[in-house]
RNA sequence: GCGAGAGUGGCGGAAUUGGUAGACGCACUGGACUUAGGAUCCAGCGGCAGAAAUGCCUUGGGAGUUCAAGUCUCCCCUCUCGCACCA
């Protein structure tokens, strides 16, 4: 800093300058949104955040993400909807209202308020005015009209099932919040229990949602491999095989029908009930031996691995419907009943797990499909043939190749009667039941005499009670609350009894996204024309740990809804990104681990455009990011730096004239071309892939020339004071959705009248931003020896000539002869020799 | 096992369509300014050899295509994530 200077230099006090702009933000309601059909709309959303009490540094990645690509596309004349909410139901309040004994509304209340001050404090632009907390009545009445709405239409149903039970949460869970067989929440073993629940049939839409995935061309393919593989389309032949001695046919699935002349045995899940076909036979003891064993082992596997192939004869055998032969039935280890029909014909000689069961158990091995070239000899074979190929002992389909012969024995079993093509899915519908406090309750009543029948419309919302207590042992006192589960059937008005369940909280936030087009509309739950004009979400922005869970289940509702009448989109969100996790010392932040940042402590020492910066800097948003303390620092230097150098020269803004002379000396042209060409490299890493961490580079690739040009002392003064001028305000705009109050402050220091939030983007002039010369590499043998400065648009024939005739290159080529001479425009001329 | 992604200096990470590998930053080293420096500025910074000029090597490994390969093809290795006895 130089002494002598006269103007005192000020110091960047981030405190005062972020506490300004956000105050000047929020009264002037700068990021509020309203629909405006002569404006394109761009609608960008992040997952909304569970009020844990504080933020992490997850979060302030996410939203950081999320806030710059807000401001530019504000910047670029887009009607920005940027909101944000609270995914506010579930366990943990509930948990930490136990424990502190207060209400789970209240702690919840309380965790919004601190994580909404310290979003603000981030500098996060989003519109407050279309807060959600879903916890709020007005928020889930319109969830359990939804669902009324859905069980009219057959979309929901209850039932007694076996589900996955959560003895740590005390609570069931949806397959998909199974992760290896443990709760998704808090990492306890799941164990199947028998219970009534309410289901959602996200299986009626099992088809639209994967061929919706061939549409969704702006999310990560992992995420759609993901989906797709979940919903586990296949389809194939269901086939009866008739059973010895009975009136009962054992029916299967198989996508190989193919195989069907090839079947030694049939196996059947320990859970299926033809089980009971063993009864009355000598093998009823040991298969009853065998189902009770192999239960227990499938209880206590490990999920990643798999059980030694087993099995036992059921005593019992079937007719194969096209061979006529006497297959046997075993009960085996590796099927499972909720796959197919928990039937399977065996074929080992084509199924490498048919094949080990059957060499286990001395089963006949018969092949009926060949390779191109000879056959498998059952005699010797080691392993199953799994490929397709040519049928061989297959009746009058020998000869056929398997996908031919698939149709064909499709179309045979159809016209018998004693099968038909089949698709199953491994998704199943969507268990929603839960058995504790903090939900949504699910608005069903149950009448002795009228069955089980939804609440009326107009006594909507069933309210969540708040004069309750909770105790230790985790029971919602929903189940024993007479004022709230006794009422009045709404068909006969009868005594009847309220459900006491509540909802999953995926339920809230399956359309959370749609309801911030219009949070506070009272008519209902959509207010058509706010959703028409603002849906799909345009880029959606969230953990990866969501692929399956939340972003199938929206994806359902967005379907349901435009069924229902209520939005006109098939698809929620148009572009997904998937941020990568903060890293710490190569691991995860957890508590746990010990390894956390506590964003408070970065803000107060450094100010949240310093966090924001290096997160965004410190890796591209989909891959991780490992925090580095230094690396933060290294941020806030620079922060420091710009601040400095623009100090040092607020005299270019006091008046000189703001247009760019005409004969300016080379220093003060190289300059306008490094910005252009800065604003060119901004702006398509913003629009191409979100590349923050090359645009920051290349911004401070400018300050580096702006440094070396006019210096921090700004009295080197060679330089025209247009073109520096341009060059800085260049700086400030480009880094305004980055660091946006430091931005802010500087431009308004620097005589600016207008905000940098209402300011369009800068357009870059390719004129300006052109080279005038090149280096161009001179290559011999694809080894770089040389290179040349020459002028742009230079003639091919001209750079041949300067790359042969160059002293460096002369010394390579030697006595050797030239034999091809390559050139390639504005990069480079190869030398054969 | 199946599917997806990744492997580049001490570290985070850059490199349109194949065309100067290592931008930018961190760390480190030397120097300047200084009462001080954890501020700031200047210089250096992939490896090997060399005083230097410079040369050779270098994008997980190995082959190949090409005038030219981090980038394309084939084989192999490692890591991360997801699914996993799906009939």
């Amino acid at each position: 800093m130089t002494e002598g200077s006269t103007e005192k230099i000020k110091r960047y006090d981030f405190k005062a300058i972020e506490e300004k702009w956000q105050t000047r933000w929020a009264t002037e309601k700068t990021f509020k949104a309203e629909e405006d059909p002569s404006r394109p709309k761009y609608y960008l959303l992040e997952m909304f955040p569970y009020p844990s009490g504080r933020i992490h540094m997850g979060h302030v990645r996410n939203y950081s993400i999320g806030d710059v690509i807000a401001r530019y596309k504000r910047m670029r004349g887009f009607n920005v909807l940027h909101p944000m909410g609270w995914d506010a139901f579930g366990l943990p309040a509930e948990n930490a209202a136990i424990k502190h004994n207060t209400h789970p509304a209240a702690w919840t209340d309380e965790n919004i308020e601190y994580m909404k001050t310290q979003l603000k404090g981030m500098g996060f632009s989003y519109d407050w005015d279309r807060e959600i907390a879903t916890c709020r009545p007005e928020y889930y009445r319109w969830e359990q009209l939804f669902f009324v709405r859905m069980y009219e239409k057959g979309l929901v149903y209850r039932k007694m099932t076996t589900v996955n039970w959560c003895e740590s949460c005390l609570t069931v869970l949806a397959n998909e919040q199974v992760i290896d067989g443990a709760c998704w929440r808090c990492d306890n073993a799941v164990v199947p229990r028998e219970m009534h629940g309410w289901f959602l049939k996200i299986t009626a839409c099992a088809d639209e949602l994967l061929s919706g995935c061939d549409t969704l061309s702006g999310w990560p393919e992992k995420v759609l491999t993901m989906q797709r593989n979940w919903i586990g389309r296949s389809e194939g032949l269901e086939l009866d095989f008739p059973v010895e001695g009975s009136d009962h046919s054992l029916r299967i699935f198989t996508t190989r029908p193919d195989t069907v002349f090839g079947v030694t045995f049939m196996s059947i899940a320990p859970e299926h009930p033809m089980v009971a076909l063993s009864q009355g036979t000598p093998q009823e003891q040991e298969v009853a031996e065998f189902v009770r064993r192999t239960r227990q082992a499938l209880q206590q596997k490990d999920p990643d691995q798999e059980l030694e192939k087993e099995g036992v004869f059921l005593g019992r055998s079937c007719r194969n419907p096209f061979t006529g032969e006497k297959i046997p039935i075993y009960v085996a280890n590796f099927v499972l009943m909720e796959y197919g029909t928990g039937a399977v014909m065996a074929v080992p000689a084509h199924d490498q797990r048919d094949f080990e069961f059957a060499t286990l158990y001395d089963i006949p091995v018969s092949v009926v499909i060949r390779p191109a070239d000879g056959a498998p000899d059952p005699e010797t074979m080691t392993a199953a043939f799994e490929e397709p190929g040519i049928l061989v002992n297959s009746g009058k389909f020998t000869g056929l190749a398997s996908s031919e012969a698939r149709q064909a024995i499709i179309a045979h079993a159809e016209a018998e009667k004693i099968g038909s093509a089949k698709t199953t899915y491994r998704l199943r519908d969507w268990g929603i039941s839960r058995q504790r406090f903090w939900g949504a309750p699910i608005p069903m009543i149950h009448c002795d005499a009228c069955g089980t029948v939804p609440e009326k419309e107009h006594n909507l919302p069933v309210v969540l009670p708040t004069d309750i207590q909770l105790d230790a042992s985790g029971r919602s006192p929903l189940h024993t609350l007479k004022s709230f589960y006794e009422t009045r059937c709404p068909e006969c008005n009868g005594s009847a009894r309220r459900e006491t369940d509540t909802m999953d909280t995926f339920m809230e936030s399956s359309w959370y996204f749609a309801r911030y087009a219009c949070p506070q509309y009272t008519d209902g739950p959509l207010d058509k024309n706010a959703v028409d004009y603002w849906l799909p979400v345009d880029q959606y922005i969230g953990g990866i740990e969501h692929a399956i869970l939340h972003l199938l289940y929206a994806r359902f509702y967005a379907k349901v809804l435009r069924d229902l009448g209520y939005i006109s989109i098939d698809e929620p969100f148009t572009n997904l990104l998937t941020q990568g996790m903060v890293i710490k010392d190569g691991a995860k932040m957890s508590k746990s681990k010990g390894n956390v940042v506590d964003p408070n402590e970065l803000i107060e020492r450094y100010g949240a455009d310093t966090v924001r910066l290096f997160s965004l800097f410190a890796a591209p948003p989909e891959r991780d990011l490992e925090w580095s303390d230094k690396g933060v620092e290294g941020s806030f230097r620079f922060l420091n730096r710009v601040f400095r150098l623009v100090q040092a020269n607020r005299g270019l803004f006091n008046g000189t004239s703001p247009s760019l002379p005409e004969n300016l000396n080379d220093q003060s042209r190289a300059l306008p071309r490094k910005t252009h060409q800065t604003i060119r490299k901004v702006t398509s890493d913003l629009d191409r892939d979100f590349h923050f961490n090359t645009a920051i580079s290349a911004t401070m690739e400018l300050v580096n020339a702006l440094v070396s040009h006019i210096g921090e002392d700004a009295q080197d003064q060679s330089i025209d004071p247009a073109v520096a001028r341009e060059a800085l305000e260049a700086v400030l705009v480009l880094l305004s959705p980055i660091v946006p109050h430091f931005c802010e402050e500087l431009w308004e220091e620097t005589g600016h009248q207008s905000r940098l939030s209402g300011r369009p983007w800068p357009e870059f002039d390719p004129e300006a931003a052109k080279e005038e010369q090149l280096t161009i590499v001179v290559q011999i043998n694809g080894k770089v020896r040389s290179r040349l400065l020459v002028d742009v648009g230079t003639p091919d024939d001209a750079l041949e000539k300067m790359a042969l005739a160059d002293e460096r290159a002369q010394s390579f080529i030697g006595e050797n002869t030239v034999r091809k001479v390559i050139v390639v425009k504005n990069k480079l001329v190869n030398i054969v020799i």
